[in-house]
DNA sequence: CTTGACCTGTGACTTAACTCAAAGGTTTAT
DNA sequence: ATAAACCTTTGAGTTAAGTCACAGGTCAAG
């Protein structure tokens, strides 16, 4: 049995994150100590791993969650709850990455587009930009360079 | 002169965010109406349509304020200094994006691993993947296909 | 002169995942 | 016996970017 502490430090967390797991159904320590301290067995310390590595692919912890509650009844849970699961997560991830790839697309355009120099900023295109339309955002001379 | 709404309206945006914009030193209106109301003029639109394109590109409000404060003193801010905001952006971006390719491939492995099908998830790769190491999440046979 | 659409300010609420502070009880070591 | 290190609960604070609710003032139309 590990105490809070003890927890914590090996799987390399905060204790208060032991409560906030526990508070919000993740993970509560199968007993208690007389003096009410919580002690966590290895099992429990399995399951928390469980919810770091799916942390640590991208899962929210109410996606944790349900995991979770598949994980506890595996038997009359089949696989399609549990890829259903993991599609929806990458189709969730696949948006982030396609707006993250826009606005890497843009901020480069922007870049390339400025001479990045120490003359006044009062003809700099990446200002320019901003002031005007968005879809004017090309890959074009900068100003100075146009001087 | 527009009247919050009229230009909330114009700018398709809500017209909290524009009350709020205010509050956090992003944009106040040039005028007020005899009876308070707020009076925003040309150059407030166009300032706000500099803060909806920036926002556009992934700057934070934050980072906006940054931006702005050069756009109102051009003549003593040099490109080098919008570039570099510009790039600072950019390698933040990177690193989300760094970090989302990487659950991406994490999820398609854990995808890839499990046959999805209405089988009992005792056995479920991705369901195993979790409970043992991450290092584990390989592109190997499903156990139901091994029996 | 009243109705409805608009505006004001203040302050609270939202989401996610913690993190911290305060006041006090327990355990361990000296 | 006392100090240090641990634990308890409760409740509040953090960040980002708004959004909403409330109570009341303003303005144009009929």
């Amino acid at each position: 049995m590990y105490r809070i502490g003890e927890l914590a430090k090996a799987c390399k967390i905060n204790n208060d994150t032991l409560r906030f797991y526990e508070k919000n159904g993740l993970l509560s320590p199968s007993n208690r100590s007389d003096s009410g301290y919580r002690l966590y067995s290895e099992k429990d310390k399995e399951i928390l791993q469980f919810i770091l590595r799916a942390k640590g692919v991208g899962f929210s912890l109410a996606e944790i969650r349900e995991l979770l509650s598949i994980e506890v009844d595996k038997a009359n849970n089949a696989c399609a709850d549990v890829k259903e699961l993991v599609d929806a997560k990458r189709i969730d991830v696949e948006q982030k990455l396609a707006e993250l790839t826009r606005f890497q697309t843009s901020l480069k355009r922007l870049s390339d587009a400025c001479c990045g120099g120490e003359e006044s900023a009062e003809h700099c295109t990446i200002l320019e930009a901003l002031e005007s339309d968005t879809s004017q955002i090309r890959h074009e001379h900068h100003h100075h360079e146009a001087h």
